[in-house]
DNA sequence: CTCATTCGTGCACAAACATGCAAATTCGTG
DNA sequence: CACGAATTTGCATGTTTGTGCACGAATGAG
């Protein structure tokens, strides 16, 4: 084991689950936890983590404290992005919302997967600069800070000029008879426009979501052909949804 | 066997495995480690891939030494950072190129300042989300992985509908006959249309920048209205720009 | 407070390294 | 083919780097 591998697994370990263990890495790798607590501090040495008692959390230099709620992202999340990176097949052209669950879903993509994705988030294109074959396409306008992404008349201008496969789509509530709903006006505008920009939406849906109704309606349910929920939902809450013809994908924790 | 059908087996290796192992390819070529050593030495440097500890991996320019890179500001970069920040007045459409150094600008604005960013780079987007009263204009368009800014036609023709007061622009070289020059072609263009679109384009000009060429011309010196430096470059080596009536800051150290 | 982890440092040993040198190989030229 | 020059290779040398262990200090939970 080349020790820039070990640093590299550390760094990727760290990304996808939040948070690192010391103890856990080194039964893992089957190497002395001094080696590990030496790679640890080396690599917060260079900013690349952060040392916390026990293991090393997450710097992300240029997440600031977002990164703080990326990294609390629910195992429901992370199992829901899994799933949505798996759908994703060579060559096409997808679109990542703003949003934990997305981010989940960047983190996720198969490093060897040679697709396109849009975003209008700059914390997902900053996520997949370090991805070696994606290509990003950023979708510029005002920066709506609470979500941090772009929203207005020159994001939505941008948008209608993309032709994408899929669009991930993440919502504050779904809901029967409200559809799609989310938290502010402007954005849903551009999750509008982004649906319409895909010849698939897909609706990542944790739990809360679930019959939830935001103030906002993004879009009915028409406009949605398929859902991603955990596995642990039941599946008489979800028989409102496939009545109307959404697949429904039911993410499996490993 | 002949040494280079030996480093094209290397460097295919490299390729098909993401990482090389010194001693693993001494005995599958039965060929000393010296040799091997050697051959990853000079392959290194024709930078066709990076030496580490027991072997090599990848070149990959755009693997995560991004980050690193953030991190590791020079004093120099900070000071410029900080003087350029404090050149910004209230209300005033501000534009930050992509780079450390404008990274270094974003870290340094008044908390209190009200007022308009509009950037490329996805990074300073992110980084300004912290602030609480800027606003943020994100251009979007292809993903340069290496510099981490939106290029490419969409984004030149979102700038071209932008009025900004200042842009403060990085570079790769500024020299008094080349004039601003880096190292992409692409990001030459996405300068030039920032620049066009800011009625004063300053350049942050850390030192191993003066006087250096690149491949790429962004424009001439007279596209320039000031220079930012910092206080231990020669008032000499900046007598031909100022003669040029380019107003020169030297930053100082506090 | 007490106590079990977790940390940091000094140290020893092994692995990987650069360098100089001589033998072996390849190449160019007549 | 012959022969010298240039290159390549392997080995010996001393140096640097990575690893694990020991021990005392620091930390956090109960």
């Amino acid at each position: 084991m080349l020790t820039s591998h070990r640093r590299k697994h550390i760094l990727d370990t760290l990304r996808k689950t939040g948070a690192i263990i010391a103890k856990d890495l080194s039964a893992e790798l089957n190497i002395s936890e001094d080696t590990i607590r030496r790679d640890l501090r080396e690599l917060a040495a260079e900013g690349l983590l952060q040392r916390v008692h026990g293991g090393a959390m997450p710097s992300s230099p240029a997440m600031g404290n977002f990164a703080a709620r990326l990294n609390v992202a629910t195992d429901e999340k992370k199992i829901i992005g899994r799933a949505a990176a798996a759908m994703i097949r060579r060559g096409q052209v997808v679109i990542l919302d703003g949003g934990t669950t997305a981010v989940q879903i960047a983190r996720h993509l198969p490093s060897e997967l040679r697709a396109t994705v849009v975003t209008h988030s700059p914390t997902i294109a900053v996520e997949l600069v370090e991805h070696p074959t994606v290509e990003v396409i950023l979708i510029g306008g005002k920066l709506f800070k609470h979500s941090v992404v772009a929203v207005g008349a020159p994001a939505i201008e941008n948008i209608s000029k993309i032709r994408a496969d899929t669009y991930f789509m993440g919502v504050t509530g779904i809901q029967a008879e409200a559809g799609l709903t989310t938290g502010d006006f402007e954005e849903a505008h551009v999750k509008r426009a982004l649906s319409a920009s895909a010849a698939e939406t897909i609706v990542l849906a944790s739990s809360e979501k679930l019959n939830a109704v935001s103030p906002y309606v993004i879009a009915p349910l028409s406009a949605v052909t398929g859902m991603i929920v955990s596995d642990q939902v039941k599946s008489k809450t979800l028989a409102p949804f496939s009545r109307l013809g959404i697949t429904i994908t039911r993410a499996q924790r490993k």
